[in-house]
DNA sequence: GAGGTAATACTACTACGGTAGTAACGTCAA
DNA sequence: TTGACGTTACTACCGTAGTAGTATTACCTC
């Protein structure tokens, strides 16, 4: 079905599907409008990859007013999920823990962000 | 240049670039070999595909016993960086926190990994 | 009812990952 | 010297993201 390959979601794809989870149903407009200032995409182009993406089951349509307001066919979480495995498992075989070690290692973060993490980690110890 | 778009490596790609940053450099065979277990591609798909490879610079090959020895042309540093850069910036809005903070609430992990974590995050800290 | 307008539908094209068959070529053994 | 074999080269195809022009449709206004 549909949600086999969502974790093969295209930059441009990923970006309507964000606005639509933000707004749970919009036009083909807004969605164009919302795009404008990262790029500039023509109408026809937005309208087109909805077309496609609902042929995949990414999203759903109704008629309103002579117009096609969109809504997520898949949730955000299971998106997120889906491509958040894949990465894990294309670059550190699956293991979250060599993933979060090895960009701690290699990127830049705040100390409040490791005061934060380091809460995190205690609260999730708690709940094993 | 051919390293402006690395972060966009297909599946096959970059298991066929982990063999090569693990050997240094490897015949076509050997990569096919390599393969073999994941799935059966034909030894000339590999072939292709290290021939487009090399087209945008991925991979270099030279000329030894009538064979093409293949070796990595970018970095698995390079690589590993510019992916995981893409996927934060895709899903987190380019936040390692978040990003870690999403994954810790939504994934299992082991309580091992959780104090290995732990310390890794002191570790970082200090470094500050 | 004739335009203008705004929407969707249709069509077409590029790029590229993946896939692999077939052709060509050179070496080595019988 | 010929034929098998291993290797690379060439060619072709599919799927899909991205891109957008043009056609069509239907309403709304004058």
């Amino acid at each position: 079905m549909a949600k086999s390959k969502v974790y093969r979601l295209g930059d441009l794809q990923l970006r309507i599907m964000q606005i639509l989870w933000q707004r749970a149903e919009a036009a083909v407009v807004e969605v164009h409008q919302a795009l404008a200032g990262e790029g500039d995409w023509a109408y026809t182009t937005i309208a087109t990859m909805l077309r496609k993406m609902e042929a995949r089951g990414l999203v759903r349509h109704r008629l309103h007013e002579r117009k096609f307001l969109y809504r997520p066919g898949v949730q955000a979480e299971e998106v997120t999920r889906k491509i958040s495995t894949h990465f894990i498992d294309r670059l550190f075989e699956g293991s979250l823990a060599d993933m979060i070690a090895h960009l701690l290692t290699t990127r830049q973060i705040s100390r409040e962000e490791l005061t934060r993490l380091k809460a995190l980690i205690a609260e999730r110890k708690k709940k094993l």
